[in-house]
DNA sequence: TTGAAAGCGCTAACAC
DNA sequence: GTGTTAGCGCTTTCAA
């Protein structure tokens, strides 16, 4: 199993009688250089003759760019939503041709100098960030270097820099509402604690129920943690005082939810409404059906993709843009 | 924001006084290259100073091998199994300074040209093909051109080369003891069609439930849509002659079948006892809590990529590598 | 023990 | 219209 020796331009180029040049105008269509036709026909019949693909690493290195950008996560891998964006972003880059070198890093000490070495090291075009939670710092050698990046989150982290995300939050009243007409009078929410920045949620949850003039209710955060989780909403479902309808921060917060009521007898939509904001692969699937506010997971991972390759072809982009979320009814509210 | 120069050796040889050679030297511990101490300082010194990241484009040009591989499923990247084994490949890989050079292709009409094509043009070292359905053709193409690669699936193609697979099916007794105890008599078994090769599921369920004495069972297969294995498991519950255990072939089959059950009034594990073929998410999450079969789908990708590496370095490998499996108890069974 | 120089495969400025 | 040539950043043979 020897290394065969792969076909080079100049191959090419000998095949077909001329020079390694216009082997390159030819395949490149180079605008202003002019090949007559029989020439261009000889160059592209030994393309073919010869099975000839050029190759992206000498081309990135003659032209300094690697047609390759880095997504970066802080979650697992496995996260659903890391996941469907990545699916957005690694077609959208695929449309220009430029391909993901993965990495998947959660943040580790030095991670800001591991970004730009692993950025030098593989001559990497751009960076897009998808739900990962930025330092301040990273931001300032990401920019003092001139690196060419995106940020894709479910909110708009209000640090500058290009931004796509959505907006879940404008469908709270709506939910609210929905929750009021299907009977439910006292409202809870349950989320994650507020991690680096400031979360929006626990903030807009009180506006829209304030909207709808109820006064009893409750924001109830608890670290990300399965056993925790499960904690809080049993010990919530067990007050006297217990909610009628729960929004969910998160989807495993909404399932948490779920499986808690049915353990203490409670009916879900029966004696329980609940909602969750984002999207999950399981809210079709859990028994009942979720109804949730779902993110535009995978556009937002195409336009992510779009605008860094206008950044990275120095052009003007819009700083933040925002995609529409949807509210999916099921069986849950 | 314009494009930085970036440090070459050059520099950094230029900085230590010396030449590029001896920085390679230096950088590469060059087995019969001596260098003095002095001189190594000098070199370490302007490295740091100049905080030079060594080109892996330039490196990989010159060596003829990029240090990266392709990575390719036939399924979406959202599926679970895919992302958990990546995770595995790409922790494996990293270990011997590989690199993933993400690829997930569907299985498009000329895939076997294409394949080659980015294996050339990329310079790509080898491939892993994670739950992905070889062609046989493909197989031919990859070893006609002296492609290292390797498959990870869940079980054995039996077509040669390297595979990474699981022994998930030999739990199938140990599952059957366990629904026996537990007052099941009548098993079904539920899951996927066939695709393009012998599926060894059914069988394995076929000798398994033999092997207990039952004769009163059922296979049900149905293509992988929602609606028809909704379809399909609403008809096996509602008939008269209901199992009383189900042995769902996938995940999703699984969760179907709770939802199903609990539509139809039938408690599980009350009245009927379920468990799961393979890893999911969501099986500590759904309600009640998935019994399931495991798969260690992240060893199965470090494991992959260890073979791989070795494959390369023109190593002889073994050719099927079987990982164990474990039956996670939970409240369906 | 170190350096000079060639060359990996490509592109592009310049020459003809 | 097409060819010549230099050079991207690295490794490695050969010479000193």
């Amino acid at each position: 199993m020897k290394k065969k020796n792969r076909i080079s331009s100049k191959d090419v180029a000998r095949e077909a009688g001329v020079s390694q040049a216009t082997v390159s105008y030819v395949l490149n269509n180079v605008e202003h250089v002019k090949i007559r036709p029989e020439t261009r026909q000889a160059v592209l019949d030994a393309v073919k003759k010869l099975n000839y693909c050029p190759s992206h690493i000498a081309r990135g290195m003659k032209l300094n760019r690697s047609m390759s950008v880095g997504v970066i996560t802080d979650r697992s891998v496995t996260n659903y939503n890391f996941m469907k964006t990545l699916e957005g972003i690694k077609d959208g880059l695929s449309r220009y041709n430029y391909t993901i070198n993965l990495i998947f890093s959660k943040q580790e000490e030095n991670f800001d100098a591991e970004l730009m070495d692993y950025y030098n090291a593989n001559r990497l075009d751009g960076f897009i960030f998808a739900f990962a939670m930025l330092e301040d710092r990273t931001h300032d050698v990401l920019r003092t270097n001139g690196v060419p990046y995106v940020i894709i989150d479910s909110y708009a982290s209000g640090r500058g820099g290009h931004e796509v995300v959505t907006d879940h939050l404008s469908h709270l009243p709506e939910l609210f509402a929905l929750f009021k007409k299907k009977g439910a009078e006292k409202m809870a929410y349950v989320g994650p604690q507020v991690r680096h920045r400031a979360d929006p949620r626990p903030l807009a949850f009180k506006e829209a129920v304030e909207l709808y003039g109820q006064q009893d209710y409750g924001c109830h955060f608890c670290p990300f943690n399965d056993d925790q989780i499960r904690n809080m909403i049993q010990n919530l479902l067990r007050s006297p005082n217990r909610p009628e309808g729960i929004i969910a921060g998160t989807p495993r917060f909404g399932f948490h939810t779920l499986k808690t009521a049915a353990e203490l007898g409670l009916k879900v939509p029966g004696d329980l409404l609940v909602a969750s904001l984002g999207t999950s692969a399981f809210h079709g699937l859990c028994n009942p059906g979720m109804t949730a506010v779902e993110l535009p997971l995978y556009d937002m991972g195409v336009t992510g993709a779009d605008v860094l390759v206008g950044l990275m072809n120095e052009k003007h982009m819009e700083g933040i843009i925002t995609l529409p979320s949807e509210l999916v009814l099921r069986e849950s509210l």
